[in-house]
DNA sequence: AAAATGTTAATTGTTGACAAAATCAGGTGT
DNA sequence: ACACCTGATTTTGTCAACAATTAACATTTT
């Protein structure tokens, strides 16, 4: 579903549905491993089996769910060796999206994109001076997602969507946790550094660089 | 489709219809661009409507398919700026791959891949030498899919052959074409011995490049 | 004629019913 | 206890019918 949907006429009912199981298994109402009912869902969603199944087989090919031939749907139950996959991935497609990022700022394609990174850069230095980790973690996300929407290319915004919606799903939101606000920061500021000047190998490199440090900072907490 | 139905394809209905309709479109027998009848097809194929809907969209998120709500299916026209848009998202999980094989070779747990791409890069000299391009282009993508396969990563290889699904819609076949065969093998030849080195940045480095340049040999083509 | 409007046909969205497969419960034998 | 049948029950897979929406066409209006 690329479809952005912001038509005047409802949405089809069966992607509402989807929309609701989707923020069920993300929020945690769904347990990872748990066998999603289809006519207990119809149920409580007051639709139509048909039409939660609909919603469920649409989802399957995001990674939230595992579907099953003649036994049913689960919801996805990501492992620590997962969890690496999924990084290298993401790491993978953040860095080229960087990478693109810069071309299209070194060719003029993106000429907001400087002023809105150095913003995006102050903002979260100010919230590292207050430590409010809660609005860091907020900024981080957006920041991630400028450079994604930045590289003109949705469909790896939608890949990279969907890997770390699946992230979440290990351990209940283990990920959200940011560590070391002040290394995070400085890796932030290479990438946006190396955006600005158009220096597409930089910000490969810088990219790269923090989403690898990213996991390594993740794998050490849990001990 | 990740975690998704191990085993048979043809478990269910409705998976043989979603491969079917996979291979009327990689092989042209539905146009890119056209409209898909959910009536007719069900008719052609002597299933339900239900079914082929099923099918359709199972196959929606995997790029082959745009769904438009209200309106029905359609075969996915691959432009020009998207094939670039492509060859990024390709060269990126191309090159984590190589990476990530090059790492499971330093680390022992893919004892066999070094003879495996030996002699996979042998071959592909013998027909290169024999001016065989049609079993060169088989070999490419051999070597393409088994440093994927080493990677450990299996969502990282499915989202890749989707890639290299949605770019053949591109004009018909024109991405088949193997050009300049004896760059190309040389970029192979770097490619694995970084590999077989167990060095990932050499790995990932070289990985780029050839993807890279593909792309430039295919653009030099669209004159 | 061309544009706008109203009516009809075709196609998708949604639902409920039926068939096939898997799960569960209990009993039997060892 | 255990494993293995066996039948009942639940759950999924498939289908056909109904409702809502869109596309096509004739008609009117300018």
């Amino acid at each position: 579903m690329t479809g952005k949907a912001i038509g005047p006429r409802r949405a089809t009912l069966a992607g509402e549905v989807r929309a609701e199981i989707e923020r069920m298994i993300v929020d945690g109402d769904l347990a990872a491993g748990v066998k999603m009912n289809e006519l207990a869902l119809s149920n409580i969603m007051g639709v139509s089996r048909g039409t939660v199944r609909e919603a469920i087989r649409s989802l399957a090919d995001s990674g939230l769910i595992d579907l099953v031939a003649n036994r049913g749907a689960f919801v996805h139950e990501t492992t620590l060796a997962e969890v690496r996959n999924l990084y290298d991935l993401r790491g993978a497609i953040f860095a080229m999206a960087c990478s693109a990022s810069a071309r299209r700022v070194a060719d003029g394609t993106e000429p907001s994109l400087s002023k809105r990174l150095t913003r995006k850069i102050e903002a979260m230095q100010t919230a590292l001076v207050r430590e409010d980790t809660r609005l860091y973690y907020t900024l981080n996300i957006e920041f991630h997602d400028m450079l994604l929407e930045a590289a003109g290319n949705p469909k790896a915004k939608t890949i990279y969507d969907n890997l770390v919606k699946e992230m979440h799903l290990f351990r209940r939101r283990g990920l959200s946790i940011v560590t070391n606000l002040a290394r995070s920061l400085e890796e932030h500021i290479a990438i946006s550094d190396a955006v600005i000047a158009g220096d597409t190998e930089s910000a490969r490199a810088a990219a790269h660089h923090h989403i690898t440090s990213g996991l390594a900072r993740y794998m050490q907490i849990l001990d």
